[in-house]
DNA sequence: GATGAATGAGTGTTCATTCAT
DNA sequence: AATGAATGAACACTCATTCAT
């Protein structure tokens, strides 16, 4: 008994149901995903990547222009998702909203340990594009934060400081945490290791009321009497 | 009495002009650096490495395995290299050395902004290798901070914490620093940047004596209420 | 009802030509063994081949492994063809089919000459194999003739000797015939070459009666005074 | 106390000891053809050779022109051997004779498995030169024996036929023990395997007697009604 | 839409040979 | 005579991409 739309798949069907094409577009991804993270971007071959999809050469340059193309595809996939891990959550104190926002980065890769391959496989093939997705997002993403941290300098919470410098330290010690993670055997729990973390970054490392406190990194960048040497490069 | 070497051949003379294996080999690996961290490793071509150097194409083969062998070795070299700009200074107070040595680590980059190329290099390739050269660096070279952290504690000039906290805090904010400075346009200079960031690990971002300190990032990590389960993808 | 092949497509139909793909083996294979035959295993060049051919490098790689891979289906290919031409004559006289088979064998090499030059190739090429090919196929083959000889000697039509020792002497006389045929200028019609050839294994090159008949080999192996030398080997 | 010839190897020793050029030669022949026989000419690598000598690589090329020269005269080498191993006892009866010199034959080859590996490797390599090596030692060493047989044939202990049959059907089964010998386990001993070869090839396989002698045989080569089917390639 | 046969540019690597010392 | 550093021609093999069916 052919359905009503039996007739027009006849000898080649164009879309049997909706969203097939969707469907086939994420699995593609997927499963790219995959080998990338595993094989590297040069060495990923495209042939296992069908055979594991169970579809044709050809298939694939239906929905990708190019193996590039795919891959770009890949990483902007996890930028898609590490946005949405990271996003603010509304009505939180603004200390806590990060605290949420560092645990969501760290749980996003800690679940997906692959995707941190994925993020140095595209700085590493890419050398032409401009600057790397993930500095991308962070640059557009962090901007969010400044708001934030002016608020709080102003209301006294935080030091007194430009507040790039903030949101770079963070940024930057998230991204150290994020490669140590990853060739490290530990994994730690994700908010777990972001209290640690922010712990160190706010409350700082010298004893409260030490001899040290504002002392010695002021001295830092005073004189440096120090030859440098051909300066260049 | 014939000259001291005369004696260890028989009776013939390669007598090869003295060091020039060595300045071969040297040769070859800075050529190669340059290519490599312009190119990527897979990209890199091997006539062109040849065709800069001005010799044949055998010989590199005469001084390197392969090609895989050619990229580890100026992996080698960096990494050499960062050890050396990273040696402690002798005599100096425990925290003026950090300051020395993460002074030394973001000049060394700042000369040698392609070395930052070879570092991402390195993982993206060989992902075979169970742990890259610069965190198999890192967790070797970062011992040598562990008496001197864990004395400062004792001494009260630190927080007491787990010891490798503190060294791996210091070790993500520098890798992080790394490519923040590679890919984005500014240069800082190494030694202002060393004090800015060691005031900020040092002292913390929180004001001093305000409402937060020491409270907030303690919190962390009490409950979690959110189910952790393996989400899934 | 659809066709009978419909239904293996879901939706779309690849529907290469038939037989296109066994054309192409054996296109490619036949102008391997050319090749081969003509320079050699290591000095055919695959370029050259597929130039003759008309057809993309990568073609070859869709059919063959490698160029071991293609040489040994070539030299398997050759082994095919003698099992055809020597198969024996159903219905004949055990005699008749002997000479049958051993034409066939000699035609079979003085049609394609070139056949012989694959086999000497083979063994000189690939040392690690255990067996060549040839052998590995007389080793199977002969056995065939086994039955046919045993039953001869117990009919009293052939002398009682070890069965093998008859095999052999044939495999051996038709080995060493390929290759003076092959080196020498003369091409001997093959069932004259076979007659003669028979002629001597069957009745021998002593005369008939003569004094010599069955008395010098005889003693041969008796006594074996003379000193080997270091024995070895 | 200096020798008189002292002075002259003050910085180069030109030919310390008399023969020593020829040893040197010698020395290299021999580990030339266990590399040849071993490995084959194309994989065989002269680095290995010389790894294995212990000398220079300029060395090799004063004594031997090219990797193909030294091969031919590795082959030239085992022919020289093999043509001593041959030669004809003076004062024997002539069949003893050719059952020394079968017996030779077989005993060199036994003694020296990898000249077997030489004599392939020759007719594989060389495939522009004319005739290989082994085949112009036999035509040439075969004359030998032409007046030999002759004469057996006039005095009426051989059979009349045409002297080339008798001396290539020793010639051939020689050649295809040869291999089949290299190729199987087993390691007759020559002198018997020599008697067993020529019992057949002088007594023949058939019975004494029996109803097949000079019948079968002689009805070959007389009519060949069969079609030859494509005559080409 | 889907397929997979065909393609061919691109490259790492080998190794016989040369020659300055 | 001997050495061994340098050479560069030669070649098998890969794989992203195309396109006829």
């Amino acid at each position: 008994m052919p359905t009503p739309r039996a007739a027009k798949q006849s000898h080649a069907a164009p879309a049997p149901r909706e969203g097939l094409v969707e469907r086939r577009r994420a699995q593609i991804l997927a499963h790219a995903i995959r080998h990338f993270a595993k094989e590297g971007f040069a060495s990923a071959n495209l042939d296992q990547v069908i055979a594991d999809i169970g579809c044709g050469k050809g298939t694939i340059y239906r929905y990708f222009k190019s193996k590039d193309d795919l891959f770009r595809a890949a990483v902007d996939e996890v930028m898609r998702g590490l946005l949405e891990a990271t996003a603010p959550a509304a009505g939180l104190d603004p200390l806590e909203q990060l605290r949420e926002a560092v645990t969501g980065y760290l749980r996003y890769f800690a679940r997906h340990p692959e995707y941190v391959e994925l993020l140095m496989l595209e700085r590493a093939e890419f050398r032409t594009r401009e600057e790397p997705t993930y500095f991308a997002y962070r640059r557009t993403h962090s901007r969010r934060w400044d708001a934030t941290f002016t608020r709080l300098m102003r209301e006294g919470r935080l030091r007194r400081m430009p507040v790039r410098r903030v949101v770079d330290a963070v940024g930057n010690m998230l991204y150290g945490v994020l490669f140590t993670n990853h060739f490290s055997r530990v994994r730690p729990d994700p908010a777990r290791q972001a209290g640690e973390l922010l712990d160190v970054l706010l409350n700082g490392l010298l004893a409260p009321g030490g001899q040290d406190a504002r002392a010695i990194p002021a001295g830092v960048g005073r004189a440096r009497p120090r030859a440098q040497g051909r300066r260049g490069t």
